[in-house]
Parts: structure tokens; C-alpha cells; sequence
DNA sequence: GCTGTAAGCATACGGCATATACTGTGAGGT
DNA sequence: ACCTCACAGTATATGCCGTATGCTTACAGC
């Protein structure tokens, strides 16, 4: 019944993100995005029940965006792997990014990424009782991270100190988990 | 020469901070802070460039509120109590906090925290090279979880878990410096 | 008291999110 | 083939926002 639809949620929150990309988050308006998708602002409500929830979509969109590592993988190539495609999204988005900070939710992305951290820090001999623990600081570090860069508070400092920074982000988070990921001394352990 | 004034820069900011405490970042409008003054909303530019000089007050503002140690405090314990110090700042202030991230600014108040801790580092023995680096990973950590709580990314979490989350990020910005502080065991080190 | 200057005001404008009420179109039943 | 009605998109309007421009007013210093 009815008619069929120009556009949907999911081109909105396309449009949305691109227009952040270009101009910056203050550039998203109803009216911008409606522009973009050559329609009226009123449009959009059709599909999306206002700002708020517009914003909340374009947190999920980065969300999806994480790519999280196949399973096979090693768990510390996992972490390692997923902290570097967190900073990588940053970087294509930095006037969304800092959205994960100031909007969370509670998505079905979202949990996704959880529990891909949670698998990998089981693997890694984390005991069950701290596994929420753990995660919350290391996805806060990454995080914190990220949201300077993209926010350019690090914005003296050349990419290449940054890039030495999360490198020793990495071998800090490290740090709090139990087991080294590889004996520094491989083949000659002493009992 | 001409008239004295109703209102100041910091009048401005305080009624600013006041407001986002009470109802939120957005209710932070140059209409609300004149209303709060018994001011026209345009007697605020006389003392504040525009709405985005006023947020980088209010970044100042919660600079300026970090408790800064007392320098004779053995390091470790100024590290300690400057931490606690931002996250308390952080919950006193949760609309505000989050634009420490969002709108970094490079203000006296802001070289001063950063300088505190420069000190406290070096004394701790961090090399000098290093002493960029690990400022900028410990107060991200600090930032980001300041953060999280402020704007509720830990929302489903009791403040005793948060508490101990805490705690457990304390122990771990240790382990990001070279010393420990205390050795684990006092009086009887073998050589 | 005169006067210049700075503080605060009045008005106005364009952009914003969005409420309400409309138009028209195409799928599904007849 | 035609009706019909649900739903997509539109038109219009409201009230708030930041802020430009130009006015009024009241004190400091002469």
C-alpha cells in the first residue's frame, strides 16, 4: 500500500555522513541533508523521528564501520587489529567520531564490538569477572584517543609522533591484561 | 570614560555554567545566560566575542577548576590526587566536561595542568623525550573516562563498579612509568 | 556642566528544528 | 479497468537561535 519510497533511513544517514565529512558536524541540518537527497526537510521525519535519533544513527553507522576481525586470528592481533580500525575510522571521520563519546547507545553494532573485545580478552586469560572491567578501560583509551585526534587537541604534533603515540597506546593496553602475548624469552623458560 | 559595567567576562561564564549544570549543555544559549543577568541578549558581545569564544570560556573554566597539588607531595601522590581531582570536576560539571575533548584549546590554565604533570613525571624519572608522550596517553585515559562517565557511556554501571573501575585505571597509568613507586618489597631488594 | 566613550538596548534577519495540514500516487482489492 | 486509501512527500507556519546594525544612555575626565 502506498507509494514507493524515494528515499529510506539508511541514504539519510548516508547523506548525513558525508555532509560531516565535508563540512564539519555543524553542517548537518535537516535542511542540508534534505538538499543533498533533493527533497524537503519534512521528508526526512518519514523515516527519522527527529535530529536526536538522526544522530544516534550516524554512531551506529560508525559503529558498523569498525572492522571487526575474523575469528581465527590470534586474540592479540584481534585487539591490536580492531584498536587500529577504531583509529582508522576516526581518521575518515573525525566531525562524527566524537559522537561515540558524547551519544552513546546502546545498538545492536555496538554490541557486536563488545563482544568481539570480550571473546578476545576470554582468549587471553582475563578471568569472566572482570571482562566488563577491561573493556571499559581499553575501549575507553582507544576511544579517548581517537576523539583527540579527530578533535585535533594532538593538532601541534606531526602524524608520525601520533602514529609512535598509539603504538605505545597498543603496548600499554597490554599491560593490563594477565598473560604476556609472546614469552620475551621464546623456547628457554625456566620452571 | 564611558559607564560602568553590569556584567564581566567571567559573570558571563559563570552564569554559562551554571545553567548547563542545571539543564544541560544545550540550554547554554546566549538568550538563557543575558536572561539569567537581567541583560539583553546582545550586551553579551561587548564581553565575549560570539557563542563559540563563550564555550572556550567554559573550557577555561573547568581548567581553572582542576585542584593542582601542593608541589611538595611526594609525585606519585600528586598524579593520584590530580586525577581524582578532573574525574570530580568531570561529575560536578558532566555538560560541560565533554568539550575538554571536543573543543581543546590551548589556554593558560591548560598549560599549567600540563605542566603539573610534566613535573610530577620527571620525577617519577620519565625521560625527558618521553615526557610528551606520556603526559598526552595519561590525561587521555583520564579525559576519556572522565568523559564516558560524564555523559553516561557507563550508564547501566553502579557507581561502585565506576569507583572501581577507577581505581583499577589508577594502578594502571602506573605501570605507563618507568619506576614503581613503591618498591613491592621495602628493605630487602638483592643487588 | 560638557563631552566623548563605552555599555547596554531595540530591531531585524536568515537559518534552524519541527508541528500541522495538505496533495498525489501507486499497490491491492474489486 | 477502476476505485480507494495508506503512506511518501509537500506547503506553510511557528518559535527559537546567533548575531549584524545602529540607537540610547549614563558615567569618567576634563
Amino acid at each position: 500500500m502506498g507509494r514507493e519510497a524515494q528515499i529510506g533511513r539508511t541514504a539519510i544517514l548516508e547523506s548525513a555522513l558525508a555532509i560531516a565529512d565535508d563540512d564539519g558536524l555543524d553542517a548537518v541540518t535537516m535542511h542540508a541533508v534534505a538538499k543533498r537527497l533533493q527533497v524537503t526537510p519534512m521528508a526526512l521525519y518519514r523515516h527519522v523521528a527527529n535530529k536526536a535519533a538522526l544522530l544516534d544513527g550516524l554512531v551506529e553507522m560508525l559503529l558498523t564501520e569498525f572492522p571487526l576481525p575474523a575469528r581465527q586470528l590470534p586474540w592479540d592481533e584481534r585487539l591490536t587489529a580492531l584498536a587500529a580500525g577504531i583509529r582508522a575510522t576516526a581518521h575518515r571521520h573525525p566531525g562524527v567520531f566524537p559522537l561515540l563519546l558524547s551519544r552513546p547507545t546502546v545498538t545492536q553494532a555496538a554490541v557486536h564490538v563488545r563482544d568481539s573485545i570480550h571473546q578476545a580478552l576470554r582468549e587471553a586469560g582475563v578471568p569472566e569477572t572482570d571482562l566488563g572491567r577491561i573493556e571499559r578501560l581499553l575501549s575507553t583509551a582507544i576511544l579517548g584517543f581517537a576523539v583527540s585526534e579527530a578533535t585535533g587537541r594532538f593538532r601541534l604534533h606531526d602524524q608520525t609522533v601520533l602514529d609512535e603515540d598509539f603504538a605505545e597506546l597498543q603496548r600499554w593496553m597490554r599491560r593490563l591484561l594477565p598473560t604476556p602475548p609472546h614469552p620475551p624469552d621464546s623456547g628457554a623458560t625456566l620452571a
